[in-house]
DNA sequence: TTGTACGCGTTATCAC
DNA sequence: GTGATAACGCGTACAA
């Protein structure tokens, strides 16, 4: 590996003028800059990111810590992360905790030791640590879901959305909604519940505590919840899913106990995966706008880097949320089918 | 941020003896080690990952270059690769390029740039160029697709099934199955092609060239080859699809024209994400081993970290596939399905 | 067994 | 405008 000295010995020239010319210090002669190039083009001379970090005390990637590289929900605001991070010369990695606490407590020790330019993490608790991260001076910004701690956070109105679909289910016909959420630990999970508790409240009822279950939104969980839901002593007539991977869950539990959404029961799910139009039937959902939300972090975690200390006050944008119907929330009851089908 | 000399200070010791506590070096007093810790936990002290790589010349993260994050293949694969790597006290960073050559090339920059100890990466196309890894001495295993530099590679006999897919079609009574494919650039794209040849071969026929179509593994693009190819002067009766991804793009058109799967066309795809058993009709596919493909190729990097020039030649794991037929490969013309209503 | 001193590759400060 | 030099924080050969 070709080092700065090789490149100055090349050049003629010191080291210090290769690195300013690397560098695009304006104050260089044009001469010396275009021999200086040359010969770190010859040389196939690459800086050493490691040992300019050290010098600069700063990186210039980030740390993106999610919990669920397998939600299209994520993919998609990583992306919105990564425009950002790009446009302005930043790298982006991706860590993936998997929503467990210990994998997010290693990534957030691999941020702090690898001197992170910053970080946007969707926390896997409100209470996660990330007292090291402020203590290194490492801007952090919250998605998704919020930290006890003071930090830029880009949120979605979720108990409003939660609220939408399960109003949408009762206007249906729908009666008995259950909801299968995520983990208590988790914000978005307990937002969710809250909005479904919300549209009943407007009803002037109340859910019955055996309608919700809590789950660690995986999808084999939520296939466990529908089906104890569904062999309870007063079973629900539809359900509210508060993300995609749950809804896989429910389906898969319908399909096996030969349920049809949209007749035989009552679907909505939060997120909108690229699957959910061609999913029998096709599926009513929630959907948050994934992209901004990774842009508007992008944005954010920018001025703090910019300005470490400025505007001391954490900044919390939320952005709202829109209920798609599809089919499988539709209160289409068998007999109606059949006599559709006996006119046709 | 508490610095390695703060905790010698502390502890009333040099620098060095805290690094070898630190880095558990046996020939430390044990009372001597205990103060060290002592003091390392009350500052609170991090080694500096970016000084501690400059100085070893080694880092300990791996990046994982991939070209499509939404793509459930590689998701599945990212944690295999991860697995391997957290046992081995590695950190794995997630670098997705979205087929992009020249985002490739940046992340490939970036990994030179920070020392990493090891790429693993399925190349935008087999002449991507991996020099630059090679030449900084960093070890690289290539995934899912080959690559023309001779490295250690863990692929799939794509062709192998893709030929079972389409033999599959055939078998089901379908006689004009079409092909919508990939990148030419990308080698899974041809292998599929080919396989789906084979299959031709097989019967002593030959597909028109019409019958198949090259798009960037986009649903769009998917969408508007399958467009093409039904609007063409003898359009296929049935499709292979080369991942899951144009998948959602057949099935998008398919719905658009009223065309069901199973019924009016045939349908397989490669790969097998989450949803493939919950769209309408259940998708029958051809299956990777997903995970098992990231072990293996974290398996590979981690003897070539070990012992950079040990056995010079390129190693290559190919695994095999396997196909799960579900319902949108079966030949049931409306005709069947009127008659089995009417007897039910 | 422990401490001293140097170097990893780069950039920033200071003279010139 | 350019070059010598120090320093970023750590690990390790060498000396003690």
């Amino acid at each position: 590996m070709a080092k700065i000295k090789d490149v100055a010995e090349l050049a003629g020239v010191s080291a210090a003028t290769v690195s300013r010319v690397l560098n695009n210090v304006p104050t260089v002669d044009a001469d010396l800059a275009e021999r200086v190039r040359d010969a770190a083009n010859e040389l196939g001379y690459r800086a050493n990111g490691v040992a300019r970090s050290l010098r600069r005390q700063r990186t210039d990637v980030w740390a993106l810590i999610i919990s669920d590289i397998g939600n299209p929900f994520f993919t998609s605001v990583a992306r919105g992360v990564e425009d950002i991070a790009q446009r302005e010369g930043f790298s982006v990695v991706l860590c993936n905790t998997d929503e467990d606490p210990a994998k997010e407590a290693r990534y957030i020790d691999v941020a702090e030791r690898e001197q992170v330019a910053g970080v946007v993490m969707s926390p896997n608790a409100f209470g996660s640590d990330i007292s090291r991260l402020t203590a290194a001076g490492i801007p952090v910004v919250a998605i998704d879901r919020p930290l006890r701690e003071p930090v830029d956070s880009v949120l979605v109105s979720s108990a409003d959305g939660a609220r939408l679909a399960t109003e949408h289910l009762f206007e249906q016909g729908w009666t008995r909604p259950a909801c299968v959420t995520g983990p208590a630990r988790a914000d978005t999970a307990e937002q969710r519940l809250a909005g479904y508790r919300d549209a009943f409240a407007a009803l002037r009822r109340r859910p019955a505590k055996s309608l919700v279950r809590h789950t660690d939104y995986r999808a084999e969980s939520a296939r466990e919840a529908v089906a104890s839901l569904l062999d309870s002593a007063s079973p629900p007539d539809s359900f509210f899913l508060a993300n995609s991977s749950l809804a896989l869950g429910a389906l898969q539990e319908f399909r096996r106990r030969g349920l049809l959404p949209g007749r035989d029961v009552g679907l909505v799910s939060f997120d909108d995966p690229p699957w959910a139009g061609f999913v029998n039937p096709p599926m009513s959902v929630v959907v948050q706008p994934t992209y901004e939300i990774g842009v508007q972090a992008g944005e954010l975690l920018l001025k703090r880097i910019g300005h470490p200390l400025a505007g001391k006050d954490a900044r919390t944008i939320t952005l709202s949320t829109e209920l798609i119907v599809r089919d499988s929330s539709l209160h289409k009851p068998r007999r109606t089918r059949a006599k559709a089908a006996q006119t046709a």
